[in-house]
RNA sequence: GGGCCUGUAGCUCCAAUGGCAGAGCAGCGGACUUUUAAUCCGAAGCGUGUGGGUUCGAGUCCCACCGGGCCCA
């Protein structure tokens, strides 16, 4: 802002809805009250946190006064009124503390004012830290300050606000009314914070690749589409960031990843948010066995930044994430689910029928690995609940991944399961132009056919293989679904602070 | 896309069979100098997501629409 611009003008009619309410009609006047006299501070010093507090002054008896005199900043949540005294809880990012109101301490007017406060508003107070005679942490105050007042009443200070639609919708009252929203709030970024550490601490480099694509590839999924007009051009929004990392290992960037956000144009669950996180990386010289170790520590070391350990409870049942974990082949899994000894030699006929017996409906394309996978996903996922490296996924499944250097049919690719869901998938990067060009081949036929999640052929990557990808192991990590196993969430809205919603009706109550 | 459920005061929730729409918290007025969801006294506040319909009478039954949830594809 360069140029003054005309104040808004606080609505003085009748028809704001603030004027109208009963329950904000008095807010508003104390509001125009504040800025008839000169308005809202623009800052505020203080000297310490309520945390900030609770560490300095952890031995106070209660009763005893410290002699320190401090300032305090945040929302007034509520206030506790005994006559000529006060108590009054104010809330700021690292926790509460109370405030001690007495009118000898303050003064008549001053303690008037403070009266005149509502739950919700801004304030800054000034006193000596106290304990009170029953044992509270608190400060009494010889001044305080409005730094903003609270237009609307807050949610119900026992309860929260639990309403599942407004939580998502209006998540600032969420983090303001409920603790736990604070907490994954800033678990999540003490997650996010740690998986940026634990890959440059070995050497990884963060890029930024493009979100807007004349083309979506890398991935298996519906992209959403826009349009560049000044290029007069459809483009599309990413659906991975595989083969744009992997294109900077052709550069010669031997170790990088990417923390970004993944759009694929698909239904809205409990594990499924249109827009999500992905952490992908790849390491020029490794193979899916460094990864699997890599996995395992970087697991281990979020655990530890968001519970403390590596031990964690999710949905009422424990879970051991210290490595190593168990690994098995996606092929004996499946056997042992169907009770069969089925196998990719395995006439395709066959397959369907047992396909067709657990329920499944196969399509006309799906080969002897598409089958295998479907049994997998339908029988043995959701009954992983210890970690476990699912290994050696069918060619047919993976069009990225390099076949299997001593056994064919499958890719050297693992996923990490946990608690019956998907973490991590990685492989040997398929790093043959010519190999790759037939599996993008296999793609587009099988898009031809009618698979509508078939792989889209990208020409350039082709070209970039070419000049030639050292052998490298890849990793794709879904950060929203590993935050929501280490805050014991389920659902993954509970985890994105802003998660998609349907667009609502214009409410001005 | 299909099925089931759901929307009541700012928030959290009650309201048999259709029969005068309620409570707690918040807010408002009052008492109280050590409270912790403070307590006590008092007076208020919603016509039930929206629009139709059935009925003497609809929060409750029916239809459509707008949101939300769960399950399935």
């Amino acid at each position: 802002m360069t140029e003054d611009a005309p104040r808004p003008e606080t609505p003085e009619d009748d028809s704001s809805p603030l004027e109208s309410s009963p329950l904000t009609r008095d807010r508003l006047a104390k509001y125009r009250r504040v800025m008839d006299a000169g308005g809202f501070p623009y800052s505020f010093r203080r000297t310490d946190t309520a945390s900030d507090l609770i560490e300095r002054f952890p031995d106070l008896e209660p009763g005893a006064s410290s002699g320190e005199t401090v300032t305090v900043a945040g929302r007034l949540m509520n206030t506790r009124e005994m006559g000529k005294l006060i108590f009054a809880v104010v809330s700021d990012l690292s926790g509460k503390i109370q405030l001690f109101v007495d009118k000898r301490t303050l003064g008549d007017e001053a303690f008037d004012a403070f009266r005149d406060l509502d739950a919700g508003d801004w304030i800054g107070a000034t006193g000596e830290v106290i304990v009170t005679k029953r044992g509270e942490l608190s400060v009494r105050i010889s001044a305080f300050e409005l730094l903003q007042k609270s237009l609307r009443p807050l949610p119900d200070k026992w309860h929260g606000l639990k309403d599942v639609e407004q939580r998502s919708r209006r998540r600032y009252l969420d983090l303001l009314a409920n603790e736990d929203a604070r907490t994954v709030a800033l678990t999540r970024a003490k997650i996010v914070s740690e998986l940026r550490r634990q890959f440059e601490d070995r050497g990884y480099v963060e890029v930024e690749t493009p979100v807007l694509l004349a083309q979506a590839t890398g991935a298996t999924a519906k992209p959403f589409e826009t349009r560049h007009s000044a290029l007069d051009m459809d483009m599309y929004l990413r659906i991975a960031t595989e083969l744009y990392l992997k294109r900077l290992v052709v550069g010669g960037i031997e170790r990088v990843f990417e923390i970004g956000r993944i759009f694929r144009n698909e239904g809205i669950d409990a594990t499924h948010n249109p827009e999500f996180t992905m952490l992908e990386s790849y390491e020029a010289f490794a193979d899916f066995n460094d990864i699997m170790t890599l996995v395992e520590e970087v697991v281990v070391a979020c655990a530890v930044v968001a519970t403390g350990g590596s031990e964690i409870t999710y949905d009422g049942r424990g879970v051991n994430l210290a490595g190593p974990y168990k690994r098995a082949t996606m092929l004996e899994l499946t056997r042992g689910a169907v009770g069969e000894d089925v196998d990719y030699d395995t006439p395709v006929h066959e397959l369907r029928a047992l396909v067709l017996r657990h329920g499944i409906e196969p399509e006309d394309h799906w080969g002897s690995g598409k089958l295998i996978d479907a049994l997998f996903d339908a029988l043995v996922e959701e009954t992983l609940w210890e970690p476990i490296f699912v290994t050696e996924h069918p060619i047919e499944t993976s069009p990225l991944a390099r076949r299997h250097r001593d056994k064919p049919h499958v890719t050297e690719r693992f996923e990490l399961f946990i608690a019956g869901a998907e973490y991590a998938n990685a492989f040997s990067e398929l790093n043959d132009p010519f190999d790759q060009q037939a599996r993008f081949e296999d793609q587009a036929a099988a898009s031809a056919a009618g698979d509508e999640e078939a792989h889209p052929i990208d020409e350039d990557y082709i070209r970039a293989l070419e000049y030639g990808l050292p052998p490298t192991g890849g990793l794709g990590i879904g950060v929203d679904r590993l935050v929501m196993l280490l805050t014991d969430k389920h659902h993954i809205r509970e985890v994105i602070l802003f998660p998609t919603m349907r667009r609502q009706k214009r409410d001005d109550s």
